[in-house]
Order: C-alpha cells, then sequence, then structure tokens
DNA sequence: CGTTTTGCTA
C-alpha cells in the first residue's frame, strides 16, 4: 500500500489530472502494470521511496544492455513483469510460451516462478521448468533458489529437494525452506539430517534453523541431540532470541525436562505472547494443568497481552481439571476480548461441558457453532465415549461422514476407542480400512488404537498382524499387545511377548500390571518372581496398581505368604487391594482370616462394594461357614444396600450345598428374583455329588442342560454321579445322548513349571520323556497307599470306558503325572505346585494327600475352582471342594 | 530484493 504522500506525488508525476479517474485505472490491469514497471518513474516512488538515483541506474542499466543487443526482447521481458506484478499468472504463462525462443531474461523466469509459487500452480512450475530446461538456461543462483522455493510451496519437496541437490547452495535460506517443509510432513528425519549437513558444509545458519531443528527433536524427544543444538545456539549468541528461547521452551517440556524449560522462561529478557503460550500448552500438555494456569495468574498480574491462543489453552487447563469456576471467569473474560467466536474458542468450551460431564452443554455448544472443524466433531465423539455412550459416538462419525469430513489422527482414535469399548468390531474394522485408504497405519497412536481395539473386540490375531506391521513401536503398543494377550486368556503368547519385548523397550508400570495377571492364570510362579525383580529393578513399585497386581499373582500363584507380606507393606490399601487379599485367603482355604482381613477393611474405613462381597461370601463357601455366609449376604443388602447379582446367588446356593443343605439351596434358587442361570444349577449340581442325591440331581441336571446344552462339564459330573451310585445303565445313556450331539469332554490337562519352563501333561500322556519313570514311581506310589490302607476309587470314573482303561494303565490323571514329574525333578524339600484346568478329581485328591506323608513333599494343587495345600496327609480344603 | 520460525482446542 501507498503511503499519503507517495500516493499523491506518484499520481501527479505521472498523470497531473488522474486524481478523478485513478479507481476506473486500477481496474485496467495493463495500466496498473505500467504504472509499476520499472522503466516508469512511478516505480521509482512507489516500490523504493528512498533511493532514487540507484535504483533507477541499476535496473534500469541491466536491461538497457540487453535492449542494445536485442530490441525486441525488451519488450517480453518488461510485459513479462507486468503480468507477474498484477499477479496474472496466465497472461505470464502465455507470453513465456511465445517467446522462449527470444532469450528471455533469467529475472522474467524467476518472476514468472514466484507467481506460481504464490498461486500454488505446481502444473505452471513444472512448464516453466521445462521451458529453461529446453532452451538450455543454466539453472543456478536466483533462478535455482526460485525453482526450488516453486515446488516446496506447490507441495512437489521431493522436486524441490532434487533440484536443490543439484545447485550450489551455502543460503541458508533454502536450507531452512526445505528443512521446515521436512517437519511439517512429519519426516524429522530428513529434516535434522538437513540441519548436520549444514554444520558439515559450514553453512551459515540462524534463528529459522534453531527454531525448526528443535521442533525435530521435540517431536522424536531426542533430548541429548537437543540439548546440543541449545549449547551450539548460545555459542553463536543466539540466547536471547526470543523466538529460538521459545522454541527450546516448547523442546524441553516436549522431553519432558519440566524445569529446564521453566528456567529458560524465568531467565528470558525478552517475552512475548508466544513465550507465555509456551508455557501455558507445555504444562497442559504435561498433565500439569494446575501450573499452567498459575502461568495465566502471573500474565495477568504483570499485564501481559493475552491472545487467543492463551485463552484457549487455559480453558483447556481448566477443563482438564473440572475447574468450573476459573472457566466461567474466563468465559466472560473471552466474551470481553471478543474471542468467543473464534472456532478453537467453542470447541475448547465444548470439550470442557463434555469433559465435565454436561453432555447437553456440549450439544448445545456444538449446535449453535456457525462453522465445525474436525476438532469440533472430534470432542463430541470423544466426550459421548468417555461418558459410555458408544452408540451415540458412533453415529456421530457416521454423521460426519456422510457430510464429506474427512476424520483425522485423533478422530480415528477416538472412535476406534468408542468401539473398542461397546466391541463393535464390525464398526471398527470400517474404521481401520478407511485408516489404511488415508495410509495413517504409520501414526503411533492410530496403530496402537487399532490394536487396542482388535484386542478388546477379542480378535487378537488382527491386533497381532497391526503389530507385526508396525516400523516404530512404543511402550504403548508393547502393553497394548501384552494387555491384550493376557485379557484373552493367551497367557503364553503375553508371556512370549513380554520376553521379546525386553530386547526392545523397558517395561513400566502398565505393562508389569498386564503380564502379572497372565503369570497368575499359569501359576507360574517362577516367572512372576522374575517379574517381581524386574519391578524392583525398574523402580515400580511405589504404584498401586503395580502392588495389588502383584498380591495378586503371588496368591493365583499359591505363594500365600509371600502375598501377605507384601500386602502388609502396601501403604494405601485401596478396595482392590483388600479384595484380592480376602479373595486370596478364600481360594486358599482360610475362611477365618478372611473374615477378620473383611473386618479389618471396615475399620480401616473403606466400604466393600459387590466384587469385595463375592470374595468373603466365595471365602466362606470354600471353608464351609454357612452361618458367616448368610451373615455377609444380609450386611450386604441390609447395610450397604447392594442388589445381590447372580453371582452372589451362585455363591449362596454354593455354600449351602457344600454344607449339605440341597433342599435348602434348591427352595432358594426357586425364590430368587433373578432368573437363575447354568452356574447356580451347576453349584447345585456339584452339592448333589458330594452328598450322592441322585434323585436331586437328576432334576437339577434338568435345569443345568437346559440352559448350557454345550457345556459337556455338567454332563461329566452327572455321569460322576451316577457311576459313583454305581447306576452303569444311566451312564451309559448320558454317554449315548453325549454322542449323539457330537460333544467332547474338554481334555483335563496339568501344568508344572520347573526351573521357569511350564511343562503341560494331558490325561494319559505317554509321550513324555520321562513317561516310564513317572509310571514307575506312580506304580510304586499307589502300592505304598494300598499298605496304608487306602483303597483305589474305581469310582473316580469318566464317561468313556476305553479312556477308562487306557487312563488306569497309565496310571492316569494329568495331575497325577504333573505330581510325578515334580517329584521326579525339584529338590527335596521343595514345594511341588501343580495347576489343573479343571476341577481335581477325588482319587488324585487321595493321591496327594498321600504323597505329602509318605514322601513328606508338601504339594499346592490349584484347580479351576481352589488350591489345596497338601501336608503332612492333610488338605486345607478339609473337604469342601 | 524477499520468500521461511516459535504458541493455540480433541
Amino acid at each position: 500500500m501507498l503511503s499519503m504522500s507517495e500516493t499523491s506525488l506518484t499520481s501527479l508525476w505521472v498523470y497531473p489530472f488522474a486524481y478523478n479517474s485513478r479507481e476506473k485505472q486500477l481496474k485496467d490491469d495493463h495500466f496498473q502494470a505500467l504504472v509499476k514497471n520499472p522503466f516508469s518513474r512511478t516505480h521509482i516512488f512507489s516500490a523504493r521511496g528512498t533511493d532514487f538515483s540507484s535504483s533507477f541506474t541499476s535496473k534500469a542499466g541491466h536491461l538497457l544492455v540487453n535492449r542494445s543487443r536485442n530490441n525486441q526482447n525488451i519488450d517480453y521481458n518488461v510485459e513479462i513483469l507486468k503480468f507477474c506484478e498484477v499477479g496474472n499468472l496466465q497472461k505470464a504463462m502465455e507470453l513465456l510460451f511465445q517467446r522462449e525462443k527470444m532469450g528471455l531474461d533469467v529475472r522474467s523466469y524467476c518472476s514468472v516462478l514466484q507467481l506460481c509459487a504464490e498461486h500454488k500452480s505446481l502444473d505452471d512450475g513444472r512448464k516453466v521448468h521445462s521451458i529453461i530446461n529446453r532452451n538450455g538456461i543454466e539453472i543456478g543462483g536466483v533462478l535455482g533458489s526460485k525453482l526450488v522455493f516453486m515446488y516446496v510451496s506447490c507441495g512437489d519437496l521431493i522436486e524441490g529437494k532434487r533440484v536443490f541437490d543439484k545447485i550450489e547452495n551455502e543460503k541458508v535460506f533454502l536450507w531452512n525452506l526445505l528443512m521446515n517443509e521436512y517437519a511439517k510432513i512429519g519426516n524429522f528425519k530428513d529434516s535434522v539430517h538437513m540441519y548436520y549437513r549444514m554444520l558439515e558444509l559450514g553453512i551459515e545458519v540462524n534463528s529459522y534453523t534453531f527454531s525448526c531443528v528443535l521442533k525435530c527433536f521435540a517431536a522424536s524427544g531426542n533430548v541429548v541431540e537437543g540439548e546440543k543444538v541449545h549449547a551450539y545456539m548460545l555459542k553463536l549468541g543466539f540466547g536471547s532470541y526470543t523466538t529460538v528461547v521459545n522454541s527450546l521452551i516448547t523442546f524441553y517440556f516436549k522431553c519432558g525436562r519440566i524445569e529446564s524449560g521453566q528456567k529458560l522462561f524465568d531467565e528470558m529478557r525478552v517475552r512475548d505472547v508466544i513465550s507465555w503460550n509456551s508455557m501455558i500448552s507445555g504444562y497442559l500438555a504435561s498433565g500439569l494443568a494446575e501450573r499452567g494456569i498459575k502461568v495465566f495468574t502471573e500474565m495477568l498480574i504483570l499485564g501481559v497481552r493475552v491472545d487467543l491462543a492463551t485463552v484457549v489453552s487455559v480453558l483447556a487447563a481448566c477443563a482438564n481439571i473440572r475447574n468450573i469456576w476459573l472457566s466461567r471467569a474466563i468465559h466472560v473474560y473471552a466474551v470481553k476480548a471478543g474471542f468467543d467466536m473464534k472456532m478453537s474458542f467453542s470447541n475448547t468450551l465444548l470439550d470442557l461441558y463434555s469433559k465435565c460431564g454436561d453432555m447437553d452443554g456440549a450439544v448445545c455448544v456444538f449446535e449453535n457453532m456457525e462453522e465445525k472443524n474436525i476438532v469440533s466433531w472430534t470432542s463430541m465423539i470423544a466426550g459421548y465415549a468417555r461418558e459410555g455412550l458408544f452408540h451415540e459416538a458412533i453415529e456421530l462419525y457416521r454423521e460426519m461422514r456422510k457430510k464429506g469430513i474427512n476424520p483425522d489422527v485423533f478422530t480415528v482414535t477416538s472412535i476406534l476407542h468408542a468401539c473398542a469399548c461397546s466391541g463393535s468390531l464390525e464398526n471398527g474394522m470400517e474404521v481401520h480400512e478407511y485408516i489404511i485408504e488415508k495410509s495413517m497405519v504409520s501414526n503411533l497412536a492410530v496403530s496402537n488404537a487399532l490394536m487396542d481395539m482388535y484386542a478388546k473386540c477379542g480378535n487378537m490375531e488382527n491386533a497381532e498382524s497391526v503389530f507385526s506391521q508396525m516400523t516404530a513401536k512404543d511402550i504403548v503398543s508393547w502393553n497394548t499387545m501384552i494387555g491384550g494377550y493376557s485379557k484373552n486368556c493367551l497367557a503364553n503368547e503375553a508371556l512370549n511377548l513380554f520376553t521379546t519385548m525386553q530386547l526392545h523397550a523397558r517395561p513400566d508400570d502398565v505393562t508389569v500390571t498386564c503380564i502379572l495377571p497372565a503369570c497368575a492364570s499359569l501359576a507360574a510362579l517362577d516367572r512372576g518372581r522374575e517379574i517381581h525383580g524386574c519391578i524392583l529393578r525398574n523402580g515400580l513399585c511405589s504404584d498401586r496398581f503395580v502392588l495389588n497386581a502383584l498380591v495378586d499373582m503371588y496368591v493365583k500363584c499359591g505363594a500365600l505368604v509371600i502375598a501377605k507380606l507384601l500386602f502388609d507393606k502396601i501403604a494405601l490399601k485401596d478396595l482392590v487391594s483388600w479384595t484380592i487379599m480376602i479373595a486370596g485367603y478364600g481360594m486358599h482355604g482360610f475362611g477365618n482370616e478372611a473374615i477378620a482381613t473383611f473386618k479389618e477393611m471396615r475399620q480401616a474405613g473403606i466400604e466393600p462394594d459387590e466384587v469385595s462381597f463375592i470374595s468373603i461370601l466365595y471365602a466362606c463357601s470354600h471353608s464351609g461357614l454357612l452361618n458367616e455366609g448368610w451373615k455377609f449376604f444380609n450386611i450386604m443388602r441390609n447395610e450397604f444396600y447392594i442388589e445381590p447379582n447372580l453371582e452372589h446367588y451362585a455363591c449362596m446356593v454354593d455354600l449351602l450345598a457344600r454344607a449339605g443343605r440341597l433342599s435348602m439351596a434348591y427352595k432358594f434358587i426357586k425364590s430368587m428374583p433373578l432368573e437363575p442361570d447354568a452356574t447356580i444349577w451347576g453349584a447345585l449340581l456339584c452339592g448333589c455329588r458330594i452328598y450322592h442325591d441322585v434323585n436331586l440331581a437328576e432334576k437339577v441336571a434338568e435345569h443345568v442342560f437346559e440352559l448350557a446344552p454345550e457345556n459337556t462339564r455338567y454332563y461329566v459330573l452327572l455321569a460322576n454321579i451316577y457311576s459313583e451310585a454305581e447306576k452303569w445303565e444311566e451312564v451309559k445313556k448320558l454317554r449315548e445322548k453325549i454322542g449323539k450331539r457330537g460333544l467332547k469332554k474338554n481334555p483335563g490337562c496339568s501344568w508344572i513349571e520347573i526351573k521357569g519352563k511350564v511343562y503341560i501333561f494331558v490325561s494319559g500322556d505317554s509321550a513324555h520323556p520321562q513317561a516310564k519313570n513317572i509310571r514307575l514311581l506312580l506304580r510304586d506310589l499307589r502300592k505304598k497307599m494300598k499298605e496304608q490302607g487306602h483303597s483305589s476309587k474305581q469310582k473316580y470314573a469318566l464317561i468313556n470306558a476305553d479312556e477308562m482303561e487306557k487312563e488306569l494303565a497309565l496310571c492316569g490323571h494329568s495331575e497325577k503325572l504333573a505330581m510325578a514329574f515334580g517329584i521326579l525333578n525339584l529338590p527335596a524339600g521343595q514345594t511341588i505346585r501343580v495347576t489343573k484346568n479343571l476341577r481335581v478329581c477325588g482319587d488324585c485328591h487321595e493321591m496327594a494327600k498321600s504323597i505329602s506323608k509318605v514322601l513328606e513333599r508338601d504339594i499346592v494343587l490349584r484347580d479351576s475352582n481352589r488350591f489345596h495345600h497338601f501336608k503332612d496327609g492333610y488338605c486345607s480344603c478339609r473337604g469342601y471342594w
């Protein structure tokens, strides 16, 4: 824009009477170009008002040389420049094509390239490039720079870099330009590479270079290299450049070096609004919203100018700590400052409402927004997902796509979370397709969310496929996969991946809380101990989730004493800690200790929930504490107003049935306000077996078979009841029934861990290298049992007679094999710990008792129901199994 | 000649 004096002077000089016709003149492109043309005296005044003579002589002089050589040409160059000046790319291109053979001035090409860059017209730019090549014009110096600039501006970074590499370049500008472009597309590696190359070539770097390279190291979290840049920057005297220090502050915050960022900020002599905003958003992103707000307050006290970005960050900080009061104040402030009409402000407000659980408020903001962007939609979707309204989240995502809005990385991760939590595999797979289409898989957060979605939907194959295709994995990726395997009952896969992980990354608190349940489910005590060591080495033992998982692992691996020692050491025991310990005592048969722990918990001021009541009720039933169980059932309902669910009822039926109150249990089921399921009838069926009540068993079995026709466990149970009553005819009938249905018995299997390795045995296993020794040992033991008056209980037979014979011939059941293997391979005196996938068989139970006495070996056997500690011929279950 | 940077909500 011309200043007032210049305008008047200009106009007067060229057209003394032109004042009135000025508007008309401006409409005329051609004329306007003339006014600005380097040859007109006007140009000298308008563009370079100060130095009349030098500008005139240099420019005109240059062109005058051309004029003398080729009179025609001068006009073409001038004309092209004219069109460039007014921004008429089309005309300039036409002229360029027409006159390319005339040996046009390099400047003309430069001007057109500049215009192509401004218009972001890659097509035209390429055409200019080919004209240049066609006419054998040497690409270098200014022309080279312009070509690179054009390509980069038009988004063709690859071609830009190609031209750049061909030309001599010590100009820092182009280096910075390319570096920034690489950084913009997330290619930090190449950006940083250029920085190192600059240093090698001795190119003088400037503040732009430092800002860019710091951004790269911030993104990749490379503290070491970033600090080197920091030192070099100070050496070159950029320590007082506000933009560079701003970048440095952001870098330190992104690397988690908060104190360094704060220190830099404190020592800054000149701070601008960006310095302040960087601090606020730095704290916000580090999860320290309060400190961000504190920076904002300081800003207000010092009277620093606040801008939209400040308000947006502070409001987001308020949202994160759910500070409604401060949010309102800032809202009012924003309205006064006129920020409230901005989209980014509305987006933050919307997110604030949704984070505070006010989805109606969020919807209100959302619907009243004149313009919405991807952030608005994503915030809404994430809000619905956070509130557990997964269906709404998915619906809104659909609506958004219908509107033609392209989900970005944030949207995709939010919707995947909604799909994961609602188990909507189909929707999740649709999102996966979109992700592939937009090649978003390279994004870590997206891949992690995808894996989580597949894992939560139970599809570990697809999760594994995403995982294996990831080029870079972070701790979240590993944790998601390990946790996925763990939760999908693939404990061995979880453990194997954990081993692999340790070669690549350092486990964190989440990793160990994911892997410990896998050890627990396998009862892999040695692996669990290893992980305990890993926890100690990595300083993770102050995390309450880790401690709870650790206690749970020791409980489920049968090491109750260690579990209790650790439990006592937990300084802040939460409801979960207490529940784990109560359940632990329960499954090990220490009902009274469980009750004592429950009381302690209440004394500690922790209120039990429905889960802790399940634990205590099971503890009572495992120890046959009928009256205490009833008491807790009543306390739960009358004192804590917790409505019993199916699981609570199952506990009670179990309790009654084990205590021999079979008809009472039957009446109890009949009086339930909930529809009983197979587990509940199954518990009673179990009781029928213990107390040999064939008549009731048949009645109960009808219910069970109706509710769970596919579960072989119950057919086996009934068959056992028949065979124990020597009703062989009925056993046969049942066997035929099962055969007709094509059902297969869930094979019993047991395993034992020796020196960290798990050995698995299935019923009648003879393939094992030590099978012969095991057989001999068992035969020997059987003999000793008989001498002591134990009779072999042929009653513990199974449905299939052939199988039974085979098992007897080989001395049988998987738990016997595993126990024998333990005796043969573990040093004397060491407890034998065996785990079985089904309930322990009665004969094996007897044999274990005998082994514990005859061989003086302690045995801890975990079956699908509880623990059995065998010692001196007794079992901790005292018959309650 | 000038062209490029730093912060901003999910």
